[in-house]
RNA sequence: GCCGGGGUGGCGAAAUGGUAGACGCAGGAGACUUAAAAUCUUCUGUCCCCUGUGGACGUGCGGGUUCAAGUCCCGCCUCCGGCACCA
């Protein structure tokens, strides 16, 4: 576990996945397994940077606040954390090493600089991070947010993505979380082209085009460069000039909202150059457009208007030629993007669009103008913020602006103190206005700090070794607890944070210090926790403590006027945040942790129900008052030293297996039934054999720590039921001797009966002849079949 | 549009192709109580009748496979999440 403590607190979102890691934890334990359950603290960001700069209050002072705060919260839910091993990115000793990853990365040239395009907010004075962005606007204030080139820190996550890409199959995660990760990635095969400009061009040389369709090639009818394309200026003819300046001035204004999202209608000017198509050496010409990313692939594109919806509109819009080069479709309407027989296509006619694929790589091969070729939508990741709170950059500038790494001795690089956490107003952290920091003989420092997602991308390695003053961990702790067996996490991180780690993993596994291809073999999510909101008339909120529920449903307690209620993410403007704190002090812990679990499988999404926890916290009362006399602090005496029934020893046999299987395959919620249909039995017996009372306190001691701990000193025992072993089952022992046999006549259900498991068929189908309801069915019929699946069901088939 | 995951009682849900609705919530009835809360017992998918050891229907919709389908196959509808001018 690795929250961030924010200053709101625990809500209840996060017990989910506590909960569920600390009972995987404590099974495994009491199974004999030697478990590595830590906590620690992802701490750096931004909620206590915007603190700092309202209230001048230092980070550090906020950040330990809230990390008191989630600690007594945590505490207070009784997991059973190693807090030996507790670390905190904001630590110099963790960020020690941290700098010293990223010095690893520097050294490989996996870290460069870069002139990319940021988020600019002109009112704010200061560069966003993209999670500061929201629809185009500061979050801030909600001012608007331009593209600003500026000199940043990136790191080559791009050299990966093959391999993080593949990687992926082996993994034990779930399909959407893969599935998101292939598609961030977004590897196509294609082909490049090279269009040679015509003679008449200003400049001579080469326009290479990406494209997976490199079939279509006698179809593309123009060509398309980014308004950024390196060649604009070069073959824009003197006609064409002012307008394609003005348009890329435009362009260039543009932010990327407006760019894509809102931005569906296209636009473009004519550069007034043509480039030779290879295949057939027709002249195209050649248009800039905004619609063409100069990001991807090599900034242009043939465009093949007859079967590509984005270069069909294109040419619409400007009256240019469409081709058709596949069969299939109907041009006059729409482009056709299906398979088909090729047509106007010269060597491919009669191809379909693989084997035509196929064929005309081969051909730009075989003629030298184009290859095979794979692209990635995955960019290079922009590593720096020009903030305070994050682990400076071990790097050092001089005077001829070139960069040299810090020596690795002289790490950790610390934050200095500063007056003020405003952004300096050139764009630059406020380290830039600390001299004594900055100036080191006549070198400067890197004022940059890195993102929060640096100091999470391997907290996983540090637990293993947290206190290590030598390296980031040790080599024999890697061999030995290395991979995770188990990440439990949201899904809000599915592809940033796991595939910012898994990036650095790869590069540590490279480097020799660790020993798997991947940091997290299975990898769950569980789903969040909604609540019921409630609205008035006018759709304000109200709060749910104002909400009283009537039988003609929810209604306003102190006016009774009437509320619509939905179901929604809690927050506070919602009215609907259930606070643990409360939960705690109302049920007790152990109710908080059961409820969390019963209430439906782990993955999914589901609606927090106030009554679902006493449901629960009226299981556990049954529980204590089985085993513990009323008022006295004692153990009841229907407790005794007696064996088992058979059909009790049957059941404690089954509930013990149940429970954990339920564990082991996380269905959480079907071990507590489990529980539940165990103590109705045994509530029914007059007397409570110990070996049942302890197999209940036993079963449950993962999910209720508390209780189970007090009963099962109440059983006599001096050690921690945390400790004890977790019970056998005999799988003999799960089986009842007489089991009921439903049956049915033509499919359809008409009666049961109970017979011994091992009673021979003739006994079988004569008992389920002589149930009444079977045998007026049967009546003037003739049986053609009987179907007996032993010890579950008979079906005749009668005529 | 593309990718991924869902749709079962009033609600949260459960069901290796073999008794749909376990377990819990809410609700009804009863016990205890001066009373209420708490607790305990019991009923509770819908509908029909001859009130039973009864019948019909029922897992988003329409087909199919099978002795038997919530579960498998084909075609739809719909909700949620992610991505989205990536060529």
């Amino acid at each position: 576990m690795f929250p961030y403590p924010s200053g709101q607190g625990l809500h209840v979102g996060h017990p989910e996945g506590y909960t569920a890691s600390d009972i995987i934890a404590r099974y495994k334990r009491m199974n004999g397994f030697n478990v590595l359950h830590p906590i620690g603290w992802d701490a750096f960001g931004l909620p206590a940077e915007q603190y700092a700069i309202k209230t001048g209050t230092h980070p550090r002072i906020t950040t330990e606040a809230n990390i008191a705060n989630f600690k007594r919260q945590i505490k207070s839910l009784g997991f059973s954390y190693d807090w030996d091993r507790e670390i905190n990115t904001t630590d110099p000793n963790y960020y020690k090493w941290t700098q010293w990853i990223f010095l690893q990365l520097y050294k490989r040239g996996l870290a460069y600089v870069a002139e990319a395009p940021v988020n600019w907010c002109p009112a704010l004075g200061t560069v966003l991070a993209n999670e500061e962005v929201i629809d185009g606007k500061s979050e801030v204030g909600g001012y608007e947010v331009i593209r600003k080139p500026m000199r940043q820190w990136m790191l080559k996550i791009t050299a990966y993505a093959e391999r993080l890409l593949e990687d992926l199959d082996g993994l034990d995660w779930p399909e959407r979380i893969k599935a998101m990760q292939r598609n961030w990635i977004g590897r196509s095969l294609g082909a490049e082209v090279d269009f040679a400009l015509a003679p008449e061009t200003a400049v001579h040389g080469n326009i290479r085009v990406f494209t997976t369709r490199p079939d279509t090639l006698f179809g593309a009818t123009f060509l398309v460069l980014s308004p950024e394309h390196a060649l604009v200026k070069a073959i824009t003819t003197p006609e064409c000039r002012k307008a394609v300046e003005d348009y890329c001035e435009q362009a260039a204004k543009k932010s990327d909202l407006e760019r894509t999202d809102l931005a569906k209608t296209k636009t473009g000017v004519f550069t007034g150059a043509y480039a030779i198509n290879p295949v057939n050496n027709k002249p195209t010409p050649i248009w800039i457009a905004d619609y063409v990313l100069s990001t991807y692939g090599t900034g242009a594109i043939m465009s093949v208007p007859g079967h590509d919806t984005r270069d069909y509109d294109f040419a619409k819009a400007f009256n240019l030629p469409i081709i058709e080069v596949i069969q299939g479709g109907d041009l006059s309407k729409e482009a056709y993007t299906g398979d088909g027989l090729h047509v106007n296509s010269g060597f491919l006619d009669g191809l379909n669009v693989p084997d035509g694929k196929k064929k005309m790589t081969e051909w730009l091969e075989e003629h030298k103008v184009g290859k095979a070729s794979i692209n990635y939508k995955l960019r290079d990741w922009l590593f720096s913020r020009q903030r305070y709170w994050g682990e400076p950059f071990p790097i050092l500038w001089d005077k001829n602006h070139q960069h040299h790494p810090l020596p690795e001795e002289q790490l950790p690089l610390t934050l200095p103190e500063v007056q003020s956490y405003e952004p300096s107003g050139t764009g630059e952290s406020p380290l830039a206005n600390i001299t004594e920091w900055l100036k080191v003989g006549d070198m400067t420092r890197e004022t940059n700090t890195m993102p929060q997602w640096a100091g999470s991308c391997w907290y996983y390695l540090r637990y293993i070794d947290p206190n290590n003053s030598e390296a980031p961990f040790s080599q024999a702790n890697e061999k030995y607890w290395m991979p995770v067996d188990f990440y439990i996490g949201g899904a809000e991180h599915a592809v940033l944070h796991l595939l910012y780690a898994r990036f650095w993993h790869k590069v540590l596994y490279d480097i020799g210090l660790v020993h798997t291809k991947e940091p997290f073999q299975k990898l769950f999510n569980q789903g969040m926790i909604l609540a019921y909101s409630y609205k008035d008339q006018h759709g304000a909120y109200v709060h749910v403590d104002d909400v009283q529920k009537t039988e003609n449903g929810a209604v306003r307690k102190s006016t009774g006027e009437p509320l619509t209620m939905q179901i929604e993410k809690m927050s506070k403007s919602r009215g609907n945040v259930v606070n643990p704190d409360d939960v705690v002090r109302d049920y007790g812990a152990d109710s908080l942790r059961l409820y969390e679990m019963f209430m439906g499988p782990l993955d999914q999404v589901k609606p927090w129900d106030p009554d679902g926890v006493s449901g629960v916290n009226r299981f556990l009362a049954r529980c204590w008052k089985l085993l513990v006399a009323q008022n006295e602090d004692k153990l009841h005496e229907r407790v005794v030293d007696e064996p088992c029934d058979a059909e009790t020893e049957m059941i404690r046999n089954v509930t013990i297996r149940k429970v954990g299987e339920d564990i082991e395959n996380l269905r959480f919620n079907t071990g507590i039934s489990a529980m539940m249909v165990y103590i109705n039995a045994l509530e029914k017996l007059p007397k409570v054999p110990r070996i049942a009372a302890e197999t209940l306190v036993l079963v449950l001691s993962p999910y209720a720590p508390h209780i189970a701990e007090e009963l099962w000193q109440m059983l006599g025992h001096t050690d921690c039921v945390s400790l004890a072993p977790w019970p056998k089952y005999d799988p003999a022992k799960c089986e009842r001797n007489t089991v009921t046999i439903a049956v049915q006549v033509v499919g359809k259900m008409r009666g049961t009966f109970d017979i011994d498991r091992n009673a021979p068929e003739e006994e079988m189908v004569a008992a389920a002849k002589a149930i009444p309801a079977v045998a007026r069915q049967l009546e003037g019929k003739n049986i053609v079949k009987t179907i007996i699946v032993p010890g579950k069901i008979i079906n005749f088939i009668a005529k």
